[in-house]
DNA sequence: TTCCTATGACGAACGCTGTTCGTTCTACGA
DNA sequence: TCGTAGAACGAACAGCGTTCGTCATAGGAA
């Protein structure tokens, strides 16, 4: 492909015929480059306050003054984002020093730190189901997990299988809580009056069919969200130590 | 409306002009007319062998072949639908009468339906987070679940909330699993290669970074599906009784 | 300095999506 | 026989992820 040759005296330019598109029609002046961060930044503003379906490759480049095709540049796909907006979120976790006298209360912090980081943006944890951590933040956050629960002495199964069990439950309970939070803030009121459509949905059930349920109304309604995120974490942690107690009855560790 | 009336030799038939439409263009027969069931049948068709996210409501019309707008005639939107769709397979689960010598494994076999009937239907257990049971399927298997919780004789806060712990469990862990087999049903040799890039990821992580997560890469890697789903499991009912052990060494219950 | 090339920016397009609208047709009750 | 309620349905709207071809620029090479 050649340059237009410059006019001169001999060779006067040549107008451009009309429907031929010109070769520098008016266009906005180059704004300053994207970058990845960027584009990460802008894609969790959306997630934080629209949630993870908010999220489209336009609407970030929209947030960025350019067009979803320019993001391509940075980023593989929609996928490869969503996985660099959850390793700048795991990036927000930190772990103490393991302390083999408070490792139970370690843990506990931190998984209640875990959850909450998640449920400040939203439903975000939906994308984290079916993630093996890969990533530099995230496997950082595993490592702490990791090393606050060996600072127990569990045996080594114990304590990785409990690994994935405790954070598939922070994962599992940040995405309803997030999930709660937003349709709170998009619908205010809306947590208030879906419970009590709820409560009193289940005050109507027929004892009949549902005898059981019915005579558990109570604790069924019962408890927030910290009570009942508080007492799972309490069950599957005295639940590894009596798994771990009886794995050493059985001689197996 | 008036009709177009009969022609008649003293008021010939009218000729239709050629931009106004007619009045009974050709049209196909009209088909069997639609019904809730056969519209859930294919949903759950759909769902079943190309996953949540290939649920769409042109590809359920397209099934039984008509529209899109004709579905709405028969469910409300999308989530309605959905939420039939739950409800039917809440339908497959089943729990035995309570017999409080066997309450523990009871239980136990009960969750690993749940958890298999789920993932029989691929990622559809992602569509079960945050949904409290109003449907009167999902409503029986409450019922069952907690008949059986009751049958172990444990505080009421213990059985409602535990039920509630083990049930987002048993969801995530099939969505987990589920996504899974669907990725490895749509692009076989998935699982294989996939597993065996993690694992070879794992293998080569600096152990100076990550001294913990290293050294316990055997017990990381170690244990299929049902290994840990069982795992889980046992952690969360041994968690229970100790949980309910200490309420009673506190006089709370 | 001048040219070439790699790279990023970007508009347009493709084939999807959920949902609504207005129209048409059919079946049933009066 | 008529009127009407309700289902069926095509078209349309705004949005989606992604790809393509084109363009402008920056940096290295000559």
């Amino acid at each position: 492909m050649r340059a237009e040759p410059p006019p001169t005296a001999d060779q006067p330019e040549v107008p451009t015929p009309g429907w031929r598109t010109p070769r520098k029609a008016a266009r906005p002046p180059r704004r300053a480059p994207l970058t990845v961060d960027a584009i990460v930044d802008a894609a969790l503003e959306i997630v934080d306050t629209e949630g993870l379906d908010a999220l489209s490759m336009r609407r970030v480049a929209q947030k960025l003054d350019t067009g979803a095709a320019s993001l391509y540049a940075h980023v593989a796909n929609k996928e490869d984002l969503i996985e660099l907006v959850l390793d700048r979120v795991s990036g927000e976790m930190s772990f103490p020093e393991p302390d083999p006298e408070h490792w139970g209360d370690q843990m506990q912090d931190g998984m209640r730190q875990v959850r909450d980081i998640y449920a400040r943006h939203r439903d975000l944890a939906k994308a984290n189901f079916g993630r093996i951590p890969t990533t530099p933040h995230s496997l950082e956050a595993m490592e702490g997990m990791l090393a606050i629960l060996k600072a127990g002495g569990l045996p080594d199964k114990v304590i990785a299988w409990s690994a994935d069990l405790i954070a598939l439950y922070a994962t599992s309970a940040a995405y309803e809580m997030g999930l709660r939070e937003l349709r709170e803030e998009q619908d205010p009121g809306w947590t208030e009056r879906y419970f009590g459509q709820i409560g009193a949905f289940f005050a109507s059930l027929p004892k009949e069919r549902f005898p059981v349920s019915v005579s558990m109304l109570d604790a069924l309604t019962q408890g927030d969200d910290n009570d009942r995120f508080g007492f799972g974490l309490d069950v599957i942690m005295l639940g590894m130590q009596a798994y771990a107690d009886r794995m050493r009855a059985n001689g197996e560790a």
